[in-house]
DNA sequence: TTCGATCATGTAACCGTTTCAAGACCGTGC
DNA sequence: GCACGGTCTTGAAACGGTTACATGATCGAA
């Protein structure tokens, strides 16, 4: 439009008295290859057109972009941001990719068909690409599996799929944290779970399961409120688990989100958190500390897990490798707050409980 | 690297028995052009080889991208997410841009330099550029005015600076949020400020300044805290503000992560709020409703502000017209929650707050 | 003086598309 | 029979770089 007016490698060969190869060699720091001289006079003549290299022509030449692709699907969420998840692990991969002098590009899937996927992702626009948190049922992911560029999944997704990822061990950081609310002595704990589409969602909830079923507690269906991840689930979810006879003492949550909104449902019950209801969360989103009172939650370490991806995705670029399809596991861990205690009131706490509170 | 295999258009051409120039035409929607024969012959061929058009071709044989750029500086937040306000802009760009078939690259500026940031933005990767909240004194900024493609700003900026921009009119909403502060019979009244790179720090103080003058009061050195938009700054400034004499009876915060940083300082030291001391943030951001109390606070309508960026931005490089210097301004909206109420104990009301208190 | 080695530079093919000008073919009207 | 207009098709020149390879210059040694 306005920018036509911008020097070619020509007008900068023409202009120092050389080829066009000789530019593109000195500008590519290839300069051993030329006269100090040469090199000079190419140097002053680029800066004397104010000429930058068109990033298009060289992507096209060189047949690759250094540009990765970060690919959400939109059309679960809604909203990109929507998902804390999403957006730190993008600051993560944006922070690897800048250091290592790469773009990034955000590809918004709202149309999840194979054909899409296919047009948005794998059009020679960017060399590799990081799925966020995708559906584990979907398009994308099925498409994933035979991509012709190095993929990586950052999120859950069943073991079954051979796609290299990085993702937290939920499940196991779950579990315990859930074995320690039955330690407080907790009897009666509901979970507010996430949509069964999210591997993540999946997993907690089996981790849920098992922290039950292994220390002999029995799974009430009116303990468990199918959420979706969002702040109005936990509240609708809190308040429908409070109908419950009995009450659950201790309310699993399957995010932050989830549990503040858990939290304001309670608050307008004017049940006590913990006194009444613990309550715990998972991410520890920023969330977590400013909400009242401050979440007992699992920390995710979703900075580090984008650096990762980066990591991977850049080094199968530059070296041509393969991937490794064993998936790259963070541990998650416990962060106790104040969102948590021992039941109160009629609920007698275990003998494991007893010991630990005896002091 | 792996992808060497993907058909091209002259695997195409050579399949349907045609020439690129047909292929390309038809591909284009441009079938009228063509037989009905050829176009289907093309279309099946192209199915049959999975090919798809090489988006860096594309770019450069049209010269243009279909891609706009989002630009942050990370050298002063550190991270892209740090910033709420670039999360959900981001968010309203991507949904516009999505809409519009365009894409999304986003490049993050760790060095500011004239030089770097030229090379980085305009280098034909892109066809236009929004530039995030820039500090106003930068490169980016500097750089800005004389571009040869297409910008927006989003967030402040001196009117003085003739560029584009889209922006929410903060100091009138927040001179009107603290004449009502004054009005409740708050006499005292705290600021913390945010950093005065960013404009709209700038603006927030002289809106507080105007309101306080305005409305015959003191300013008093005292309660006046340089903070710099961050959750800590927040509480050093809430814990800072306590100690002057007499005590502030309202605290105006930069933005809401201020705002909880000073809740969780003020929670330290069992003042309460709003009974003690009212908060008054600003951005209402998520953060401000699931804190205790809620915050009351000034929208700033984010995502609105990010399409219409996008819309402008699409505008200019499909009609090839100059953008508007003429800034497009939103208003911003006080939202009354639960942390701030009318001054109690000593400080007695003022007159208009009594009117106001009488009924 | 000639030859090969070495260094500096230039030539031109290529990357995968778009697009324009022009060609081929065909039916019409005069 | 010919000029003409219309429909369908295509060859080839861009776009702005990279890079393999050719060429030319210089120089010391045979």
């Amino acid at each position: 439009m306005r920018a036509q007016g911008s020097a070619t490698i020509r007008d900068v060969a023409k202009h120092a008295g050389v080829s066009v190869a000789t530019v593109s060699h000195v500008l590519q720091g290839k300069s051993s290859l030329h006269a100090p001289a040469t090199v000079e006079r190419v140097r002053r003549s680029a800066e004397e057109l104010a000429y930058r290299p068109n990033r298009t022509a060289q992507n096209l030449a060189r047949r690759q972009t250094r540009t990765l692709g970060v690919v959400v699907e939109t059309m679960t969420t809604g909203r990109f941001t929507a998902n804390a998840f999403c957006v730190e692990v993008l600051d993560g991969i944006l922070d690897f990719a800048g250091e290592a002098d790469y773009q990034v590009k955000i590809v918004s899937l709202k149309c999840n068909d194979r054909q899409s996927v296919a047009q948005c992702v794998d059009n020679g626009s960017m060399d590799a690409a990081a799925l966020i948190a995708p559906d584990s049922d979907g398009a994308l992911v099925a498409w994933a599996q035979a991509a012709a560029l190095p993929i990586v999944l950052v999120g859950g997704l069943p073991d079954t799929m051979a796609i290299p990822r990085v993702d937290v061990d939920d499940e196991a950081a779950l579990f315990g944290a859930i074995r320690w609310l039955i330690d407080l002595g907790h009897q009666h704990i509901g979970v507010i779970t996430g949509p069964p589409s999210q591997w993540s969602a999946v997993r907690r909830e089996r981790a849920y399961t098992r922290a039950l079923t292994s220390a002999g507690l029995d799974l009430i269906a009116a303990l468990r409120y199918a959420g979706d991840y969002t702040y109005e689930s936990g509240q609708s979810g809190a308040a429908e688990l409070m109908k419950a006879d009995p009450r659950p003492t201790a309310i699993v949550c399957g995010n932050d989100g989830v549990a503040a909104g858990a939290l304001e449902a309670l608050h307008r019950l004017h049940v006590r958190v913990p006194d009444e209801v613990s309550i715990l969360g998972f991410d520890d989103h920023d969330v977590a500390r400013w909400c009242r009172p401050q979440l007992t939650t699992i920390r995710q370490p979703f900075h580090e897990m984008g650096m990762k991806a980066a990591e991977m995705l850049i080094a199968a670029v530059e070296t041509g490798a393969e991937l490794q399809t064993e998936p790259v596991i963070f541990p998650g861990v416990l962060v106790r707050r104040r969102s948590t205690a021992p039941p109160q009131g009629s609920h007698a706490p275990r003998t494991t409980a007893r010991k630990r509170l005896a002091p």
